[in-house]
DNA sequence: TGCACAATGTACGAACTAGATAGTTTGGTC
DNA sequence: GACCAAACTATCTAGTTCGTACATTGTGCA
């Protein structure tokens, strides 16, 4: 198939000529808009400062997503599906509960580290209440398959007698969430005001290590723990 | 002492007549800027906004502050030290470490829970990378105490053979801070994708309870948790 | 080949927004 | 009661920002 990978096609006297890619420049405006959005918030974006960076114009922002808010919740969309597409790459069949649970919050956190523009489009829909989020039918359709994985990990930990029972799955993720997410959200006034550098390497192994150990502290049995 | 509490006194003849009160224009000015930096963010905020809602004028949002920029860290400043002054209400001296502990993680747990707006600020300033609270000289000193609090309790506890050893306060503070952080600012994203009521008092009462038991799990010793 | 419609470019305007200008009143001091 | 700095009011403006009107070009299809 032949794509399109510059954006201006020229004749063959080399004039520029207006080339059609409907797809391409509707990915290319939410890519550019993902990026004001997750930087600088619904009101901080500037259309015009999106439009400029696009290799389309502004007409186009307007003829493809209707207004500023509908290019927002677009972009919103496209951070939750992309996020959510990469953790269908975490695979944990097969390994021992406690193994497979590590797995998880490990993952997790490596997972919102490396995603901060996520991490900064929910803050930000935080910030407004998840208006938009509310809007979207997309968006909660994407979201069940995080509790399965835990519920399931879960399960077989009780099972083995490895966890202790009576938690809720989705509680589970919250705690989880909390602190991968406070580890990206926060790094900044933390940092500052600690005086530390909590984006270096070392300090996110430290920090890593200790969300894992605190997921399992939580979850184990005492006994198991006292085992160790 | 003869406080205003009305804006504007009148003459005698009931003609209203200009009031020279600078404390209470400025902390009137401050109050509603707060609230509408936390409501709608740096950016989101207009100023023509706060002046309308302040018993004040526009004119003297810029005599008293200079520009936006100048409010906002002004609001940013109050926010702090307001949370930091109701900190200070906690006393867990007498305590036995693990109820002393208990006691800071569920007092920190509530303040955030109370302190939504501030909560808001600390989110917002976490957008803008944290480069007001970096121009403060005001914030930093009012960060130490916290960190002195943890560091006492956890030492008596390690003393007396409930904690284990070898933690890092700054990082307890770290791990306390994110769970009772994410639980007001996640608050709407996660009750809308879960469909749940994080907010609810009966929601709250069991994300409080499983916070301190996250915690405690987390820096009591596997022998002393056994023995529940 | 020509038609209908989708995709795109250009220019502009109405409303908004941060901030400035100019002048007035107040309360304390000597 | 004259004087002055601080506190305050009313009005204006330059620049920004979202959004639109109108014109033009490309494309699939009858």
């Amino acid at each position: 198939m032949a794509t399109r990978d510059d954006a201006r096609r020229r004749k063959p006297d080399g004039a520029p000529t207006r080339q059609q890619d409907p797809e391409g420049t509707r990915r290319n405006i939410l890519e550019i808009a993902s990026e004001e959005f997750a930087l600088n918030g619904l009101s901080g974006a500037r259309i015009d400062e999106i439009a400029a960076r696009t290799r389309s114009s502004k007409r186009m922002i307007y003829y493809y997503f209707g207004d500023k808010e509908g290019l927002y919740l677009a972009a919103l969309e496209n951070a939750y599906r992309l996020v959510r597409e990469g953790e269908a790459e975490l695979d944990t069949d097969g390994l021992p509960p406690v193994e497979a649970l590590r797995r998880l919050v490990e993952f997790t956190f490596d997972h919102h580290h490396q995603h901060e523009s996520f991490i900064r489009m929910v803050m930000i829909e935080n910030i407004h209440h998840a208006d938009y989020l509310d809007r979207s039918e997309v968006i909660r359709q994407l979201n069940v398959t995080a509790i399965d994985n835990i519920a399931g990990i879960y399960s077989r930990g009780v099972a083995e007698a490895w966890f202790r029972p009576g938690l809720d799955p989705v509680d589970l993720h919250w705690q989880i969430s909390a602190l991968c997410f406070f580890n990206v959200s926060n790094r900044a006034t933390f940092s500052r005001i600690f005086d530390r550098d909590l984006g270096s390497p070392e300090a996110q192994a430290t920090l890593r290590g200790q969300v894992v150990d605190m997921v399992l502290r939580y979850v184990m049995r005492a006994d198991r723990l006292a085992a160790e």
